[in-house]
RNA sequence: GCCGCUGUAGCUCAGUGGUAGAGCGCACCCUUGGUAAGGGUGAGGUCGUGGGUUCAAAUCCCACUAGCGGCUCCA
């Protein structure tokens, strides 16, 4: 007979088994009426369950209730409602297209659910739909059917829903029952379980199907659970919009369409959510950047590629120049390279064979392209010749590495090769070379070579995105050549850079991945003992950052361990910043040594880094943080004077000659608007002070200050004053607008 | 790359088959005003590109191109 453990650690034991819901009750009315589902624990870890789960043996038990008015729900609350609101939509979805959408999957997510499915031909499902699909939706959470799960044995449900003739459901079944699939077919082996939650659940033998409302009366669905108790305890669902996705995300197989909604315990709250993306969107970086004109993208120069207007471009040269005065307290050495390279260099490096297709493609002299068109050649031919490799390369690199990267069709000799230059998608073989061009002694390492490197990368056309995601961009790279040694302390350095930077610019909200080998995969390169010691330097570094990161086996490249930075944009679409990675490939593959103590040449060891990550993704990511309101360092307009009339026009540029002598960026706003007016439009453009002058400044050789975000004149102070404030601020990197009369 | 949506003035957008519109911005004029827009006049568009249907296309159809939201990918 169970004995059942509350929360607080109480006790309460039932001579016959009872459901979650009794428990709830038995503590209390208000509980009872309060609750939506529990969180049971039958000693095998904790799990979501409904609220009519029988309890037979001993548990745990948490009562999920949902939230007091005015109160914000918990996590567990909003899966329940989200789950639950899916199916609602789904039902709405069949009523307003049509029964024969054939459902596939639907989970909630972290701002909602989604549920993806199958429209046929002839049917389409729009933003037009949504109207009516959420009255339909409000209309099934009014009537607050209850769910009612009930079970089948696994073969009869099977068979059931075999009849059914969806074989998303079906696929769904042999999967819940642990059989391989009979509808699902792809070169690619199965993904996991999807599986938003942490919640664990057990493979059974039997099918669960909810209905809304009463089985075989109302609209029901396979589902493993859990749900409220009924429609009405969703609160308020909306479906969102509508994408594609690949049945088990696998592009080879069939697309679906995606329907997002999302559901909150009030109309309120919900309401307040979609006032937040509203607000959100105006953070985007891609609107703040054409309003504050930082960036332009223009369709003649090509997708992907960022025209850094006059403003960005301060923006970006003052951080630049920030990270090149860091880098040199940090005893890095600048150095500057071409955009290009020939191609064997990056057949050398392994990224031309392994990365083509993300790559631009080669430039090839014209002199060849003649030749082999004279010669009745096909552009396949070219191809071959342009991507394959001279006999000694391939030698070498097979040799080091087993490099499965070059195929032995793909090797030729040095007069059927076409050589040409490629535009570089990575800064280290310039920088290899340069460490290359001269001898190293143990003495001098480690050799730490920055520059802020622009590279090339074909990404799809599709994943652009503003500056965060785009085809041309600038690392703030440098690599550093150590020995194994020294590789702790400098990955330590390196993170300490990252920290340095994140905290100058208040960036807080950013979580960090540590990528370890797989262990089970022998794709490495390196021995196991260098990647023990590695992942330990990793691990250390991250431990000492004092911000929680996540290990994550497998994610580690091919090359060594690396460090990642991770931050959500304002849509919370995460984007990896900055990075630290240890390489054990390169120097193998450029035959990169050093003499050690023993007078013997010895393989340095390669970290790639960069904090920023790149410039324009970087810049995106600041624009959004801080709305479009830069520190006052940042600003690419620091100060604009605003004279009260023409008649002070003169005093207005004596007072921006004196702020632009004493290195302020700084305008005059001599137009024939008001004051008033020509506020708003420094107040738009978010320049962090506006000095108001008109006869009285003038004559005291002073200066009314209004700062940004003060929506008030603080009063005058002298010139002189201001100018000593501005500089100081300016100097520190404060986050703050700090000048004051 | 794939699916869906979108493309009209510098910007934000209205215009569903019959002479191209608004607000903001811009230019000029009046106003000389002490803290989030005083007033007026004017310039500015081969309606993303190319085909097609039609007496007639910004509007309907097709293709391309770019952007947006997802998916897939990301050294």
């Amino acid at each position: 007979m169970p004995t059942i453990t509350l929360p607080n650690g109480d006790k309460k034991s039932f001579d016959h088994p009872i459901t979650a819901a009794q428990v709830a009750a038995s503590i209390g009315a208000g509980l009872a009426k309060a609750a939506i589902g529990a969180k049971l624990d039958f000693g095998d870890g904790p799990a979501l369950r409904d609220l009519s789960t029988t309890i037979d043996r001993d548990a745990s038990i948490a009562i999920i209730t949902a939230p007091k008015p005015n109160q914000a729900a918990t996590p567990d609350a909003l899966y329940l409602m989200r789950h639950s609101a899916a199916h609602v939509m789904a039902e709405a979805i069949q009523d307003v297209i049509g029964k024969d959408v054939q459902l596939a999957y639907g989970p909630p997510t972290d701002t909602g659910f989604f549920y993806d499915m199958f429209v046929p031909a002839g049917k389409k499902i729009s933003s037009d739909h949504f109207d009516a699909i959420n009255k339909r939706m409000a209309e099934i959470i009014k009537e607050d059917r209850p769910f009612t799960r009930y079970e089948q044995p696994g073969d009869e449900g099977l068979k059931r829903l075999k009849s059914e003739g969806n074989k998303y459901k079906v696929d769904n079944a042999e999967r819940a029952l642990g059989l391989p699939s009979s509808v699902y077919q792809s070169a690619k082996p199965l993904a996991a379980t999807p599986d938003t939650s942490s919640l664990r659940h057990s493979v059974t033998p039997s099918l669960s199907f909810y209905a809304t409302g009463a089985p075989g009366r109302n609209w029901e669905d396979l589902c493993r659970g859990p749900h409220v108790p009924s429609t009405s305890r969703i609160g308020a669902a909306r479906v969102m919009s509508l994408a594609s996705a690949y049945w088990h995300g696998d592009e080879n197989s069939d697309r679906l369409i995606r329907v997002y909604g999302t559901a909150f315990p009030t109309q309120e709250q919900l309401d307040a959510y979609l006032n937040q993306l509203e607000e959100a969107k105006k953070r985007d970086h891609r609107v703040i950047g054409r309003a504050l004109r930082l960036f332009h993208i223009d369709e003649d120069v090509g997708q992907g590629l960022i025209l850094w207007t006059p403003n960005g471009s301060i923006i970006r040269k003052e951080l630049q120049t920030f990270i090149a005065s860091e880098l040199k307290k940090q005893g890095y050495t600048e150095v500057f390279t071409p955009h290009i390279g020939r191609l064997e260099l990056y057949k050398t490096s392994g990224h031309f064979p392994y990365y083509k297709d993300s790559q631009f493609a080669p430039i090839v002299e014209r002199e060849d392209l003649e030749k082999l068109s004279a010669a009745g050649r096909t552009c396949a031919e070219m191809t071959n010749r342009v991507e394959a490799v001279s006999e000694r390369l391939a030698r070498g690199i097979n040799e080091r590495t087993g490099a499965q990267t070059i195929t032995p069709d793909r090797i030729k000799p040095d007069d059927q090769l076409i050589e040409g230059f490629m535009l570089r998608p990575m800064n280290c073989p310039h920088h290899a070379k340069i460490f290359a061009s001269s001898p190293h002694s143990y003495r001098d390492m480690p050799v730490r070579l920055a520059e802020f490197g622009t590279v090339y990368r074909w990404e799809q056309s599709g994943e652009l995105n503003g500056m965060t995601r785009v085809r041309g961009f600038t690392q703030d790279d440098a690599h550093l050549f150590c020995t194994e040694d020294q590789v702790a302390a400098e990955v330590q350095g390196c993170l300490t850079l990252v920290k340095i930077i994140f905290a100058t610019l208040g960036m807080k909200d950013y979580r960090v991945r540590v990528g370890l080998r797989d262990p089970d995969s022998a794709k490495y390169t390196g021995s196991a003992e260098s990647w023990d010691k590695a992942e330990a330097a990793c691990i250390a570094a991250a431990e000492s950052l004092g911000v929680a990161f996540s290990k994550e086996p497998g994610e580690a490249a091919f090359y060594g361990p690396k460090i990642d930075f991770v931050v959500k944009d304002v849509i919370g679409r995460e984007w990896q910043l900055g990075t630290v990675q240890i390489d054990y490939n390169m120097a193998n593959r450029f035959d990169l040594s050093y003499v050690g103590p023993d007078n013997h040449p010895h393989r340095p060891v390669v970290i790639h880094r960069a904090p920023f990550g790149s410039m324009e993704r970087f810049c995106g990511v600041l624009i959004e943080h801080f709305a479009g309101s830069f520190p006052t360092w940042l600003s690419p307009e620091q100060v604009r004077v605003l004279p009260i009339s023409e008649k002070t026009n003169e005093y207005a540029g004596k007072v921006m000659a004196a702020l632009r002598a004493a290195d302020v960026r700084c305008s005059a706003d001599l137009g024939n608007d008001r004051v008033q007016g020509k506020i708003k439009v420094a107040a738009d453009e978010k320049i962090p002070y506006m000095l108001i002058v008109g006869p009285r400044d003038a004559e005291n050789n002073a200066v009314s200050i209004r700062a940004r975000g003060t929506e008030k004149d603080l009063g005058a102070m002298p010139l002189e004053q201001f100018i000593d404030g501005i500089r100081a601020e300016i100097a520190e990197k404060r986050a703050e607008l700090g000048v004051r009369p």
